[in-house]
DNA sequence: CCATCTGATACCCTGAAAGCATTGATCGTG
DNA sequence: CACGATCAATGCTTTCAGGGTATCAGATGG
């Protein structure tokens, strides 16, 4: 028993007539009516009551009627199914993103996406930009928003935004009435920033905004996740140079301000060259139709 | 494509290896090396990343495999079923039954047919005894309970009950309080009866009760429902004749009481005897197992 | 009783698919 | 680095599942 034989059985069961049941087959009645004969002595059911005149179906036949179409109404369903899975229409797509990223161009990316491929189900995943560089590497992730590191030659990437860093601090902290603020304005500032483990690209352009007036920035805390950092400031235990995207999230009691020759990260969308998953084009070609000027 | 394509890749989605996928479908590695490029060439899909020594899903190949496993799965299900409902293990029965059954047969052979047979859906349908007959002939019900009407050659018959008529009235009749009540009692009484043209049987008995000492009886009014017939009684209209089971509901302000030689019906279970219902003859068995003596 | 319709049988033949032998690519190891 | 081992792919042969044609057999209606 396979598929065929159950349309051979549906052909029947729809027309109770052998000769045009096996027209609809293409196919011959004599060999038609050899492969019903089949289909019940391999079932062990008899599945019509027939004569050289009647054909009707038997309560068996008519049961039977009802689970072939579901399974042949499934099969084909499969088999179209796999073929839109590989044209990238239909499928998931695992998706991770860092925090800074996703008051910016996230929730443009996801939604232009689903509504160009709404049978793709995205798995959203927010990371650290580090655990996103791992599960890029290990397969976890077949696409990711993050900043841009440098050198990554079995990465693909298009670049999203380009983000000045801002500083944020409390709105009575002494720097918040200051014209400009640069590094020297900084130098005895407690810093609270991500540590280079868990945001190396974020972390290098705070470090080295410092190090070109060779000033060593006095970073007090490196709490892991950017939501903490706010917090911290908010509580008056230092100042943090965050993304401009971040702004927009004003937050009680904190005020945020402009750099003299603010330092500039690359939002990147990445993905795996050696994708297989072929959702991940799309996704790309996407990214690159929102890109953004700088801020 | 068919089923058999699928569960070759099957065996080679859970094995991940050509020679052991072939082994456990009975047959050589080359021929079944060759049957997996089939189906990707018929699907047009890539569905294993594969060189001479790793073999791995495509996410297309992933996908497919999970709807594989269902049509699979449901395919052996309609399989298996089939021969059950062929063996009368599962599929419907269409039930018919009179009101009177409702009250005395009918739930203890519901109740033992369904805790023997729990996946044959039983379909209830109550009807009066002429309708029966019609949907027993027309093949709209499997089986049904009803009154011996006599002669049916193309039906079986299993006796399940012999019961006496009994006569109701209102508590406040005059004929509440004698002793003994025959037809010479009843002949000034009004009757209420169901049609002779919606239960021949009951009717009958009812009238030959009379006619056996030569007296018509004076009926009255003649409704099809013998939910009606008491409602009737109840309002004073005149009395009825019913079969004793009904009497266990007392109605308000009505009292049965036996007659003397009360006319006696055959209660039966039928079924056409060219049934092709396997799930029929077990249901007669029950039948047969619950038969009761004469009340 | 014959013409006709329809499903079953008899017989033949083709090609899908299985087996065997072998190739070619990729590792691991001495 | 060469050699052997492993494993998927390919070439060739063979077989039988399943299709085609011709025909039979039972039922029905004029």
């Amino acid at each position: 028993m396979d598929t065929r034989h159950m349309q051979y059985f549906m052909a029947l069961a729809e027309t109770l007539h052998f000769g045009r049941a096996a027209e609809r087959m293409n196919m011959s009645q004599p060999p038609f009516s050899r492969q019903i004969a089949m289909i019940e002595r391999t079932l062990g059911v008899k599945l019509f009551e027939r004569n050289s005149r009647n054909v009707a179906l038997t309560p068996a036949g008519e049961y039977f009627m009802k689970d072939c179409r579901n399974v042949l109404g499934q099969f084909e369903e499969a088999c179209r199914d796999v073929r839109l899975v590989a044209s990238g229409m239909k499928g998931e797509l695992r998706f991770g993103f860092m925090m800074h990223a996703a008051h910016s161009v996230v929730p443009q990316l996801v939604q232009l996406y689903a509504e160009s491929r709404p049978d793709v189900r995205l798995v959203l995943d927010e990371r650290t930009p580090t655990e996103i560089d791992e599960m890029l590497v290990a397969g976890t992730l077949d696409a990711a928003v993050t900043f841009d590191c440098g050198y990554a030659p079995h990465l693909q990437t298009v670049l999203l935004a380009r983000e000045r860093l801002r500083i944020i601090m409390r709105k009575d902290h002494p720097l918040a009435t200051v014209g400009q603020i640069g590094p020297e304005e900084l130098r005895a500032e407690k810093i609270i920033a991500a540590p280079a483990a868990t945001a190396p690209a974020l972390r290098s352009a705070i470090n080295s905004y410092f190090s070109v007036r060779g000033i060593v920035p006095h970073v007090v805390l490196e709490p892991r996740l950017q939501h903490t950092i706010i917090q911290l400031v908010a509580k008056g235990l230092g100042v943090a140079l965050i993304p401009a995207s971040l702004r927009t999230e004003p937050g009680a009691g904190l005020i945020s301000r402009a750099l003299t020759d603010a330092p500039q990260l690359d939002v990147v969308l990445r993905a795996p060259i050696t994708t297989k998953n072929p959702a991940v084009s799309t996704f790309m070609e996407i990214g690159k139709s929102i890109q953004r000027t700088l801020l």
